[in-house]
DNA sequence: GCGACGCTTTAGATCGATCTAATTAGGTTG
DNA sequence: CAACCTAATTAGATCGATCTAAAGCGTCGC
């Protein structure tokens, strides 16, 4: 019933040229915008498009000229504020150059992922931007290539024979460690969570590099859960016991949130009795009070990045593989202070 | 190059069905996964398609069979955590439909909200879902039914002729008002901002109504900024001035997150000297404390909701128009206290 | 032995655009 | 006036699947 519907008024370019007087092909040209055609052929084919309420067919176009303006987009997770921020980004730049993006979750599953690319590839999209799921493997970029498969990854890096786009956490976390340091913490930890990939990876060496850098020592580096509410409740492995410190490094902002939630709820003030840097930026941590000290890492034009990198190989396909590596920058604010003695700070209020 | 290159290799039903020994039509047959093929048959022909590696084309099967397996969503707004989870909820049904969602982004912005829902008619969807920008009118829809495309209104309503899933906001914010007059308040403020469309209108309306049940003056509807950090700014709008209050109900938990902000920096304390009732409940609003009460609207079941209307649709498309209106549930917690009397609260701490 | 019937398979048309190669019209040139 | 060129247009094949209508084949009943 849809169907026939749809199939029944229906107009294609055939109803237009013959509408216009013309045939098929130059009414195709005209679509297409080609200077092929003479200006009144052209203004009379638009017309009979007017008139008619003709809608190009993609569909159709696809087919033949084996291009679809569509790319596709995986990424591990959507409630992360950080990845919804990535999106916009690479929404925006897609938009502007007339494609238009399909969204799929991976949800970090590796085989999930498979299935998803398949998809992608059944759906005939032109390139993908690809978040790698952990333990995703360099064959995996030697595949899409097979399949000529335009791909830039994102964030995460498996192969550098491949676009990549993303952050350069070494720097960032450097400038964190720093900054905790010149406020003259010793004891500073770092606290991870989620899976483990290369952005994982480059972060916790950065952190072991930058504390050794100082001669401090940087095994103090612990798991919290992924949820917000189970991070807030695992802020009392900061304060108390063998990962007791004065300051805390976060994996991304989410994790600070959480901390900064359960600091509060064991009374430890945040930017006196202990310190605390985000990473991230996420626009989230301007409700945060006290404001949260947080290495930006600017999701928005990461994303745009990634999407300007694949336009361009979309363009050029022949290109040298091209990275991306955005420079962080540590936004002071708040939550990070002058530690304040072993016996000022924590012991006054904790517990 | 690349299409050459894709064009070369790139293995067709024909070749599947020439290498199993059978008819194109066939494969289709078993791709289609019809009971009208044999087991053997069906064995060599998947045989065959593991062999040559062939990817089905849904780019052809949708020209002929006009249907995409592919759904347009249209949200005026990606950075709002709330659009976020909706979203989510939106991909988890369409992805077990076997459908994948086309994900644009409308700005809030009717002409722009046009040019999309053109491009989604080009790329063939088989359907879409739009939270329709503010000033979108009801013949918006009439168009998508001439044009046969299925539409789900989500979260505002231009038109009772068509699905829609959303949120009962008034039974939300009735029950935000009476929560906030059993603690004892009568000058409670509504705070407000963004566009105007439906969901907006249903909210200020529904505050009106409640407080005037109460026999308390509505009168203190109060805009804000769109950008969070602005938001905060604005909070001595609430605590002193013509729009001073002793509480105030939120848009949304944007706004309840803004604010948050802006009274610690005025020095007034939430839940105790002044009441704060969030909307949504979002995710963050677990990392914000004192912990906010916040009318929850469950925006991950309300996109599920909507896919599912969608979903339904396309299966059988001569359903009556159906709505979804989910009722939301206040989450009591600590931002909102009992009234402590004009000399109380706020003139200890404002200021 | 013949038609009927169920089960399986298939040839060929078809969807709506693009692309190739050829055609037409009109002007220029030797 | 023929040869040639340029600009504009077009017929027809093509992309890779689906769908229709019909055919092949084995069995059954009469």
């Amino acid at each position: 019933m849809l169907s026939e519907g749809r199939k029944k008024n229906r107009v294609t370019l055939l109803d237009v040229a013959r509408h216009a007087g013309v045939s098929r092909a130059t009414a195709s040209l005209v679509i297409r915008k080609s200077p092929l055609v003479s200006t009144e052929t052209r203004a009379k084919v638009e017309m009979a498009m007017q008139d008619l309420g003709y809608v190009y067919n993609m569909g159709a176009a696809r087919l033949r000229a084996d291009r679809s303006l569509t790319i596709g987009v995986v990424i591990p997770n959507l409630i992360n504020p950080f990845f919804t921020e990535l999106l916009a980004g690479i929404e925006t730049v897609i938009d502007a150059a007339g494609m238009v993006v399909i969204l799929v979750n991976s949800g970090d599953v590796l085989a999930r992922q498979e299935t998803l690319l398949t998809r992608m590839r059944e759906h005939g999209v032109d390139g993908v931007i690809l978040c790698p799921a952990a333990g995703t493997d360099m064959s995996l970029v030697e595949r899409m290539a097979e399949w000529d498969l335009p791909l830039v990854q994102v964030l995460r890096r498996v192969s550098d024979e491949c676009d990549y786009a993303g952050v350069d956490y070494g720097f960032g976390m450097h400038q964190a460690v720093d900054h905790l340091t010149e406020l003259g913490h010793r004891d500073i930890a770092f606290a991870v969570h989620g899976p483990v990939h290369s952005a994982y990876q480059e972060r916790v060496d950065a952190f072991r590099d930058a504390m050794e850098l100082r001669g401090l020592d940087p095994g103090n580096i612990i798991r919290v859960p992924n949820q917000l509410a189970a991070i807030a409740q695992s802020a009392h492995l900061f304060t108390a016991g063998p990962g007791r410190s004065s300051s805390v490094v976060c994996f991304n902002d989410v994790v600070a949130l959480g901390l900064s939630a359960g600091l509060y709820d064991l009374g430890v003030e945040i930017g006196r009795d202990f310190s605390l840097v985000g990473f991230d930026d996420v626009a989230d941590a301007e409700a945060l009070r006290p404001r949260l000290t947080s290495v930006a890492t600017f999701p928005v034009a990461i994303g745009e990045g990634a999407a300007t990198l694949l336009v361009d190989r979309l363009a050029q396909p022949d290109l040298a593989p091209r990275k991306l590596v955005k420079a962080p920058q540590l936004h002071i604010r708040q939550s990070s202070a002058r530690w304040r003695g072993t016996n000022g700070g924590l012991s006054k209020n904790a517990g």
